[in-house]
Order: structure tokens, then sequence, then C-alpha cells
DNA sequence: CTGATGACTATAG
DNA sequence: CCTATAGCCATCA
């Protein structure tokens, strides 16, 4: 995916500190896209090409991943945040705690998003 | 332009 | 906790 979206939306999740995760939603405003939740989800879906691209710190919103409990992919997400320091009580991730707060230096630094 | 899609979300029961 | 539903919006065929 070639568009003015998909820059913003893979500059802010490259901007996700580790440790910290943010959800679909959160990514999308950031990105200048409200309401545009499932339009981050369609690209991580469609352009897993990117590399060095944080991708398994976004989230759902409610904690859960984007993927069937156990799946593969699923695994593979979980294992990474708990690298990270990110772990999971029952296949859930506590936003209270570990959802990214963007700064208002980081806002600032990108006034078109 | 029209309709379909998606690793989503909020709400209701 | 779960399923169902409507709403969501950039992108693509």
């Amino acid at each position: 995916m070639t568009t003015h979206k998909a820059d913003k939306i893979i500059a802010c999740i490259t901007a996700i500190p580790s440790g910290m995760v943010a959800s679909y939603g959160q990514i999308a405003e950031l990105a200048g896209i409200a309401r545009g939740h499932r339009v981050v989800a369609k690209f991580l879906k469609q352009d897993n090409s990117v590399s060095d691209l944080p991708w398994h710190r976004v989230i759902r919103a409610d904690g859960k991943l984007g993927f069937p409990i156990g799946s593969r992919m699923f695994l593979q997400q979980m294992t990474q945040l708990k690298v990270e320091g990110v772990v999971a009580k029952n296949n859930r991730i506590d936003m209270k705690r570990y959802a990214w707060q963007p700064t208002l230096d980081f806002i600032l630094f990108h006034p078109d998003l």
C-alpha cells in the first residue's frame, strides 16, 4: 500500500516505545484518520512487508490481540510483547498500565498528524 | 460511482 | 463471559 495515509500509520506505529502498546483506534487518530481503526487493521493485514515495524505493539482497545487466542500469530505477538516487558493475564493486556500516551513533543513534531 | 473488505469498537442483551 | 449489530473509513476491483 503506497498511499499517503500508510506513511503516517507507519510513522505512528514506529513511534510506540518498547514496553508499551497502542490500540488500532489510537494509531488511526494519531495518523489523522478519525475513527479509522479499521483502516489501520486493513493496513496491517496487507502490508506485512515493512521491516522493523513494531506491529506487535498494536492491539485491541479492550486489551486483547487481533488474532484468535492460541493461533500462531497470537503466540508470536504475545512472546514478543513479553520480551519487551508487556505481560498479559488471561490473554489480556492491562491497557491502563501499558497503553502508550503520546507525549506533547511527539504530536508537535508531527503537525500534519 | 458502487460495493466489498478489514489483525476494529461501542453498545445491548 | 459471550454473541449480535450497527457504525466506521481508506482503499480497491
